[in-house]
DNA sequence: ACCTGAACACCGTTCAAGT
DNA sequence: ACCTGAACACCGTTCAAGT
């Protein structure tokens, strides 16, 4: 089920300043983290403020349209993850947590974002949260399904657990590989013991 | 090594504005979280802007100072902890872990503050995060010496998780005792498998 | 030695005026 | 229909003037 965004015909101007701030706004989440001036990402667009605002009304919305395809990312990677029989489930699962956390930690401060919104519905990044979600359920099932997994354990808690050890990543200020330990451990946590 | 800090004489004036700013700030996080606004708590204190500054250079000071006996509060729960010999090594290390995420989720916005300075020997929160780090040790050193901890598993990186969690809740807006699922998988992850 | 509060910089957000 | 940029509110931070 791709779901092709209803795209409403926009005046041309307005259709190409909408991109730069696109563009802008990928740089400044680039450089500087996705709390940056939206100020700043309206000077580098070239645009006033108020043009900022009449296409994206909050951080959230420009950050979600930043975002772009990567919950076709995440899906595509998941499916991936999901369909390989060549790892062993422990090794899997690791696998699988670091490439979920290298996705979310895609710009300082994304993970954060990304947390608030997991329980919000109200929030623009809700559904990416949701997307996340569903890629995530789909390896663990597929790891349950080989009977490596607890019972008693959920998908969602997973979830957000390794968001969590994104975000102390990005907290900490640490390397996205010194995060291994924290995985390895919440790995284990989900492995059914034999 | 019960650590005295020093004060150095203060002028009656400058000492009640001082205890008068910790009160507020203590009365403005609790209602309105650790990132309030500064301004606010000079109002409410009754001072201006500049002598909030002049005390606390910066946020982290001031909550530094605010938290007041918390290190000491963890440090003698660790040793409530590591004492018990009624508790399974499993039961202990899930009560403990709550009991630590209790402690990190005493403000909103204060788990990520001690994120921040875990790794930072110049914030001024550093302090209270190695005392915490320390306690946890302790905690993780006495389950270990009865065999159910895993060799491979620092208790650094368990500090982490544990206030990464603790992160969770305050950014998905959850309640402490939802973290439960999370801190079980923590938990097993940390267990030696029998 | 300490306090005050005006002043400045910066940011988010709105909206009247313009095309 | 869309854009501009001035304007406002708010916050952090500094510092000259005052006691």
């Amino acid at each position: 089920m791709t779901h092709v965004t209803e795209v409403k015909p926009l005046r041309a101007d307005a259709r190409r300043n909408r991109e730069k701030i696109l563009v802008a706004a990928r740089d400044a989440f680039t450089e500087q983290g996705a709390a940056c001036s939206l100020d700043d990402v309206a000077k580098r667009a070239g645009v006033g403020p108020g043009t900022l605002y009449r296409h994206f009304a909050t951080r959230e919305d420009l950050l979600q349209e930043v975002l772009g395809d990567w919950v076709e990312h995440i899906t595509l990677d998941a499916e991936r993850f999901a369909a390989r029989d060549d790892l062993a489930p422990e090794d899997l699962l690791l696998e699988w947590f670091e490439a979920l956390l290298r996705h979310v930690i895609i710009y300082q401060g994304a993970s954060v974002a990304m947390l608030k919104a997991m329980d919000d519905p109200e929030n623009p990044l809700y559904g990416s949260c949701r997307a996340l979600g569903l890629a995530n359920e789909q390896v663990i099932a597929s790891v349950a399904g080989r009977g490596a997994v607890r019972d008693d354990v959920d998908a969602l808690e997973i979830g957000r657990l390794v968001t969590g050890v994104a975000n102390v990543v990005d907290a900490v200020g640490i390397r996205a590989d010194e995060a291994r330990p924290m995985l390895r451990i919440v790995r284990d946590g989900v492995l059914r013991t034999r």
